[in-house]
DNA sequence: AGGGGCAAAATTGTATACGAGATTGAATTT
DNA sequence: AAATTCAATCTCGTATACAATTTTGCCCCT
């Protein structure tokens, strides 16, 4: 329990946008920030190592992880096949309360996308997801499906929390909304393969977005400045 | 390097036999058995613990994961899709030189399967879907592959290395057969068809392999005797 | 002035120590 | 004799210590 906090206050810094891909993870600092030895935050570390969103090279401190191109492409197919499984699965086995859920959160979306409201927008999107996920009642799915989301997040949250980048929040939502409609309708096979595409468009628009700031390359990279 | 390895010779353990489901882990013995003291053993134990082979829990010892009968469908179901996944994508974009090595190897589990060679056979078995999940081009499908694999080895293994139980050899041959023809047709939706049917088959046989031996319950399980 | 090399500092990986909670077993009670 | 309770032992979780390697910065050389 508490060792599941620790990893979720480190992979904050991770989501929150305070630590980026390439940035390096201190365990001292670290353990002195949480109050705790570097046992535990190594531990935790890990962890989040096994799951893709760090990286622990042999000596060397651990970085948040960092794709370069082609490993971008596949984390995202692979998320991609996952979630379509998930939406597929969902479509079939979601209870009623959950589609009523469903429901609930599409239509909060549509405002949250009409108000131009980001941070709703980008929470809905998480929920949205992760109801999905859950729907699918397959807890190996389930977890698969978070963990992939979760390593890609260092590279999919940002943009949408941007300002600066004046990305259509209504784009996402039309896609979310015909996804929504295939599950509601018990129609997997459409449920799975929209969700491949909406993944797979947001691929493309963080690829966009990366190879517009030069924060990715063919095989290496590194950010301009911190 | 060497982390991997001590991992590895834990996972060894498991895979071999030598550890059945339930049984403990106890860090102090594996510690002075892999002459390593109890801290890098943790490490190896949390990294197999979040793979899902072993099971954590606070302040109790450490465990060869057990399934109860729904989480085993789950896993089974789970590992199904992604070996679904795998095939089809093996199917488009396999290598010629992994085409001819297919056949090879499917050559080789036919003459292992005439002979009754339990041993090869499990050996092609694993090398089958191993040259499956590298096929598939996407170093993410293939290492979640790996992993639901690996988890559930101690379920799957045990039954076709065992002599006492007469499964015929020739079923999951003509089945791996089958799927090999359909990737070396490129013909990707057969593949995954005849993948998630493999698998599902190769579910079904453990879990009445299982019932018979009363080795797994309804929601906990306790074997009869070690 | 710029680059290479060496030494000092810092950081990781492993070992060890210690406290907290769980397990085990025996003794006592019913 | 069986069950319950209590204490001793054992195992885990965390902290700390130490060794090995990397990184950093300064000095010297060209």
């Amino acid at each position: 329990m508490k060792n599941n906090t620790l990893r979720q206050k480190i992979s904050n810094l991770i989501v929150s946008g305070e630590l980026r891909p390439g940035d390096r993870l201190d365990e001292q600092s670290l353990a002195e920030r949480f109050g705790v030895s570097r046992t535990p935050i190594r531990e935790a570390i890990l962890q989040l190592s096994s799951s893709g969103l760090l990286e622990m090279r042999p000596r060397r401190s651990t970085i948040v992880r960092r794709f370069n191109a082609a490993a971008l492409r596949e984390a995202f197919e692979a998320l991609g096949e996952i979630e379509g499984l998930c939406a597929s699965y969902a479509a079939l086995r979601m209870s009623e309360a959950d589609r009523l859920r469903l429901e609930d959160l599409l239509s909060a979306s549509e405002v949250a996308c009409w108000e131009g409201d980001r941070t709703a927008a980008f929470e809905l999107d998480a929920e949205f997801h992760e109801l999905l996920h859950e729907g699918a009642r397959n807890h190996v799915l389930q977890a698969t499906a978070e963990s992939m989301r979760l390593r890609v997040t260092p590279y999919s949250a940002a943009p949408l929390l941007d300002e600066d980048f004046h990305a259509d929040l209504s784009v996402p939502h039309l896609e979310h909304s015909a996804i929504g409609k295939a599950v509601l309708d018990r129609d997997s096979d459409n449920a799975r393969k929209l969700m491949i595409k909406h993944v797979s468009n947001n691929f493309l628009f963080i690829q966009n977005l990366l190879k517009r700031d030069g924060e990715i390359e063919q095989s290496s990279s590194s950010r301009a400045k911190a």
